[in-house]
DNA sequence: CAATCACTGGTCAATATGTGCAGTGGATCG
DNA sequence: CGATCCACTGCACATATTGACCAGTGATTG
């Protein structure tokens, strides 16, 4: 559960370069390649890496547009409502908050004017009873996991 | 910047089994060796695959708790914010949005005493006037993208 | 001290990769 | 219609990588 400075070295460096394969990193590392591979392993059966699947640009596939939308759920109809989300494509993540909505997910869509028929096949569900949408306009970080991984490999060694 | 049928299936398929390689992806989609090997090439300079970089799990990390902050920003303050917000390694990524919020944000932490600290490290610059934070309880749809990718892939072929 | 563990550095056969090639079929265009 | 372009096939080759082993070493631990 906790990576070392070792494991740390070894994240940033296949999220840097990914298509090194484990020879190349353990030359890059200094290491021997058995050591690298029984990193990778370990990390993988941790579950610290979960795998290495092809990191897709919603944007490229041509929806350029992502919105956050907050969800007020009625009592009772969680399953129902993460039911329904879970098969809408555009619908690309959801999670259940504290706070003042009762669910957050994030969407995309074709244009601002395709983001309506989203937003309203996610709302049009009886278990919902407020949407509040917000758009995205910039996104300044990119979703990132180097800056943690050097974190926790310097808390542990 | 479409994709067609084959595209999609071999993203789908890359997505499942991230660790089959060129050659088994071209004997399970039923096509040469060299087909998938430009179509990957083409999905790759398109821009539509960025790379295959580890996914890496936040919680495996140490890191269990996630959640979203809406951020409330002074005029003029956005660049600073932003550069600011970038140094913090629990801020795995920052949008800025229309709506009641200017920014909105996903934090991680080690646990929800942890997040305090996180939040007052967020909060704790001068151009930002208001925080929200949403604590994630559960997520039930985890980021995904094949839904999406088997859709643009109908659209076209 | 003895045992355990991770790492090294090496080997081996099997496999995958990058690359190039000629041939084929469909689509396009003058 | 004929020429051209394009993507795909099926094949070949040299090279690189992989997965699997192994004995040896050094640090740590009971």
């Amino acid at each position: 559960m906790a990576i070392d400075h070792l494991d740390g070295r070894l994240i940033v460096l296949l999220a840097r370069e990914p298509r090194i394969g484990v020879l190349e990193a353990s030359r890059r590392l200094g290491v021997a390649r058995g050591t690298v591979q029984a990193r990778l392993d370990r990390l993988q059966s941790n579950g610290v890496i979960r795998g290495f699947g092809p990191d897709v640009d919603p944007a490229a596939l041509g929806y350029p547009v992502t919105a956050f939308a907050t969800l007020e759920i009625k009592q009772g109809q969680g399953a129902d409502v993460r039911a329904h989300l879970g098969g809408v494509p555009e619908v690309l993540e959801l999670h259940t908050t504290t706070g003042h909505g009762d669910m957050l997910c994030r969407l995309v869509a074709r244009s601002n004017a395709d983001l309506q028929r989203v937003i309203d096949r996610v709302v049009g569900f009886d278990g919902i009873v407020r949407a509040s949408t917000a758009i995205v306009m910039e996104n300044p970080v990119p979703l990132r996991i180097i800056p943690l991984v050097e974190q926790a490999a310097e808390d542990t060694g």
